[in-house]
DNA sequence: AGCAGCCATTCCAATTTGCGGAAAATTATA
DNA sequence: TATAATTTTCCGCAAATTGGAATGGCTGCT
C-alpha cells in the first residue's frame, strides 16, 4: 500500500532541483507568501513531499517561516543571492541621490562599495565638480587591509569569508598599512563594534577615508558608503559629523536598496 | 571499491539543497563565471559531485553554459525568480523617469505594470501635474481582459500561465469588454504579433490606453510600460506616435532594469 | 460543547537518486 | 607531438525521495 516514485513522465523536467524550482517560482508569485496547501496545490506535488522541500528550503534559508505562522515567503538567503549577483547598474541609479547629498555636503568624493566575491569593489561614485576625476572610479578594488570602504564590509561578513579574503598576501601601500592578518582581524572587530571605518594614510599617504557599512534586513552587510578626501581637507570637518552623515546616508540607501525585494524582516528564527 | 555517502557530519548543512545553494552562491559571487574546477575548489565538492549538481542547475536553468564555453553563470531562470521577487519600489525608482518623460510629451498618465503571479498589477504612474489623481494608481489590479497593460504582458507568457490567469471569470466592465475566452486568447495573439496592446472602452468607457511589452533579456516578458487617458484626449495624437515613444520607453526600460543583474544575454541555446 | 472540515505533520516501504573515488575522454598547454 | 589539466563517465551501495494514508491540530459552524 506504500507508494514509490511516479513512472518517472519522459518530457516533464524531471531532478530535485526542478521541484525546489517549482516551489520558488510559486512561492516568488505571491505577494503575500503562501501556505503549504497553496503550494501544493500551485505545484501540484503531493502533500509529504510538498511538505519536506518546504522545511529543506526553510532550513536552507531560500524561504522564511514568518515568525512561526504557516506562511512561506522568500528567505534571506536568497535575497543575499540576489544582491551578490546584482550588477552594479541598479545600485549604481538607486544611490546617485544619496551620494550627491554627500557631496554637496562636505565637498568631496562620496562611494558606495559592494562585496563581490572576496572582495570589495567601488559600484558609484559621485565627486564635486572642481575635481576632474574622483579617486574612486566605480570597479575599483577596495584592499581589505588598506580601504575604510572594505573594512567597514568585511567587519560584518562571517569568518569563512574574512578567511578566505585574508587567504591572499596582504599589501603593504604605505607604512600605515596593516599587512599582519591577526591585527587586521583584531582593527576589524574594533570596525564592528564601533559601526564605522576609519582610513588615514593606508591605501595612498594624505588621503583620509570613512566609511559605514549598509545593513541590509535579512542580507546583512554587503554594501558600504564612504567619502574619501586629502586629509587636510577632510579634517576640516568633526569625525562625529561625518559618520553621522554616512550614516544616515547608509540608513538611507539601505531603504532604498531594501525596497528591491518584498520579504519580512527575519534574519533568525527567534528562537 | 565504490564510494557510499559520507558519514553524515552532523553539524554540517545537509541535504541536496545546501550544495545548491552553495554552488549557486559561489557562482554570483563571481562575476566573469567560474568553471566546474573553479566550483568545485570553492565548494569543496568532489568533481563528480560537482558535475552532476552543475548540470542539474543547467537543466532547470538557474545556471547558463554560456554558449558551450564550459563557464557557468547564473541562468535566465533564477533571474526570472529575481524579478519575479522584486518589490515595486527598486522598478518605481527606476522607471520615474522614463514615465516623467512620457508625461511630459503628451500630458497624460503614464504606467508600468508588472506581472505578479497571475495577475498584472501596476507598480509604477506618473501624472501630469494638473490632474489632482492618476487614473492608475500603484498597486491597482489589471485585468487581462481590460487592459492594455495587462494584454502586453500576457500576449508573452507560455501558456501555463494564460491558462491559469483564465482560470477565473472574466468580468464584463464595459459593452465592449471581452469575456469570451476564446476570443481573448486570439486577441493575445494579435496584440504578440503586433507587439503591443490597445484598450478602448473596455475597463471604463470613454478611456484610451495604450501599452508596449518589456522584453527582458534572458526573463521574457514580465512588465509593461503604457499610458492611459480620456479617449477624446489622447486621440489627438496618432496611435504610431504614441506607440513609438512607449516602444523606445520599454526598451529603455528594459536596460534599466536589465542593469540589475548581470548575466550574458541566452534564451536558448542557440540551435 | 460537539462536530465537521481544512490544514499541517508524521509514517511507511519500495524505489530512485546521490555519493565520491577512479578511470576514461576531452581539451588546453608546452 | 608530448604532457598537463580539466571535464565527463562509471560504479555499487547507502541514503534520500516519494505519495497515499494515518495522525494531530486548529477553526468555525451548529
Amino acid at each position: 500500500m506504500s507508494q514509490a516514485r511516479p513512472p518517472a513522465k519522459p518530457n516533464e523536467p524531471r531532478g530535485v532541483m526542478a521541484r525546489y524550482a517549482l516551489i520558488l517560482e510559486t512561492v516568488a508569485a505571491s505577494s503575500l507568501g503562501l501556505s503549504l496547501t497553496e503550494i501544493m496545490r500551485g505545484t501540484g506535488l503531493s502533500s509529504g513531499t510538498t511538505h519536506r522541500l518546504l522545511n529543506a528550503l526553510l532550513e536552507v534559508g531560500y524561504l522564511t517561516d514568518q515568525g512561526g505562522r504557516k506562511i512561506y515567503r522568500i528567505g534571506p538567503r536568497l535575497i543575499r543571492l540576489f544582491h551578490l549577483a546584482n550588477s552594479p547598474t541598479t545600485v549604481s541609479l538607486l544611490v546617485q541621490p544619496v551620494l550627491q547629498g554627500l557631496v554637496a555636503r562636505f565637498g568631496e568624493t562620496a562611494f558606495v562599495a559592494k562585496l563581490s566575491g572576496v572582495q570589495v569593489e567601488s559600484v558609484a561614485s559621485a565627486a564635486p565638480e572642481t575635481y576632474s576625476q574622483s579617486h574612486v572610479q566605480p570597479g575599483r578594488i577596495m584592499p581589505i587591509n588598506a580601504a575604510a570602504s572594505a573594512k567597514a564590509i568585511f567587519a560584518f561578513q562571517p569568518e569563512p569569508v574574512i578567511a578566505r579574503a585574508l587567504a591572499a598576501p596582504l599589501v603593504k601601500y604605505t607604512e600605515r598599512t596593516v599587512v599582519d592578518p591577526a591585527k587586521l582581524r583584531h582593527h576589524l572587530e574594533e570596525v564592528r563594534a564601533q559601526g564605522y571605518a576609519v582610513c588615514a594614510d593606508e591605501l595612498d599617504p594624505g588621503v583620509l577615508s570613512y566609511a559605514c557599512p549598509i545593513h541590509l534586513a535579512g542580507a546583512g552587510v554587503l554594501y558600504s558608503i564612504g567619502i574619501v578626501a586629502l586629509s587636510r581637507r577632510l579634517m576640516a570637518f568633526e569625525e562625529a559629523e561625518v559618520i553621522a552623515a554616512l550614516s544616515n546616508a547608509a540608513r538611507l540607501t539601505s531603504t532604498r536598496l531594501r525596497g528591491e525585494l518584498k520579504f519580512s524582516d527575519a534574519t533568525e528564527p527567534a528562537s
